[in-house]
DNA sequence: AATATGTTTGAACAAATGTTCAAATGATAA
DNA sequence: TTATCATTTGAACATTTGTTCAAACATATT
């Protein structure tokens, strides 16, 4: 039984017209884990900074201080963030010497970032703004 | 001028080395504008509920109360994160008598979640539960 | 050894986020 | 109209998150 049959608050009359319907979606439903580390990934992408790291590693390979100079930031915080991306193996890294140079680590970052995008621009009169990050 | 051109922090000699390639990373990071808007729309995707909400809604209409049922969650925290989910376009509605039925708007929803899935099972000895929303 | 450079880490803080509760709105039926 | 049901909204709260600062670590050079 999944945790989504426990606490059937009272709802309202229609749906009980379509079990059929409910059965399927809760078919379809990933796991717990599954939803968790799902949402952790798009949480990575979800951040402007991190967003910036990845665009300058798209076909590059920067060491820290380059990434930091790059985005006027501290090198502190794109360390932070570098160990995030790393974590969930979005990037990778190359150590040389006293420098650590990081890459892009797999191809769905690419492929991720470009459906963003089209979904972005293929709604041109959107309303981001209200909730977001925009300032 | 790129605001990246600012605040030229001290740097490690290497990136001295690769102006070239800095060069280059400036010119393929997106306006801060698209960027906000990107990690916002992303941002969406990065929380379990509302992975849970595309989910059952993946082939589905369903309404508010329905979906509440079927997650074992409030009636009013669904309608809070449709309303973020309407505002991005990723689900569109429909009312009928008292009823509202949302459904996905958009094939793009399918594909990034599909991206994301795959990421996730090539990379199966992660570490997404370092950070995450996993407890 | 000591010094300098590049990177990482931990604690602290402010800002953002998701849920709950209570109240308000909208739509239908009596 | 009043009553009921489905949904939305706003404020409050606890939790999470990104950045800064300071200190530590790692690797090279003198």
């Amino acid at each position: 039984m999944t945790k989504s049959e426990e606490n059937l608050a009272p709802c309202c009359e229609e749906s009980k017209l379509h079990p059929d319907r409910i059965a399927r979606s809760i078919e379809r439903l990933p796991d717990d884990d599954t939803l968790f580390a799902l949402a952790d990934l798009y949480k990575i992408f979800g951040d402007s900074t991190r967003l910036r790291i990845l665009y300058v590693l798209f076909d590059n390979e920067l060491c820290v201080c380059d990434i930091a100079e790059l985005l006027g930031m501290q090198v502190s915080a794109i360390s932070h963030q570098l160990r995030v991306l790393k974590a969930s193996r979005l990037v990778k890294y190359r150590k040389n010497g006293k420098s650590v140079f990081y890459s892009l680590a797999d191809d769905h970052v690419h492929t991720i970032l470009g459906q963003g995008m089209e979904h972005l621009f293929e709604n041109e009169n959107n309303s981001y703004s209200k909730n977001g990050e925009n300032k």
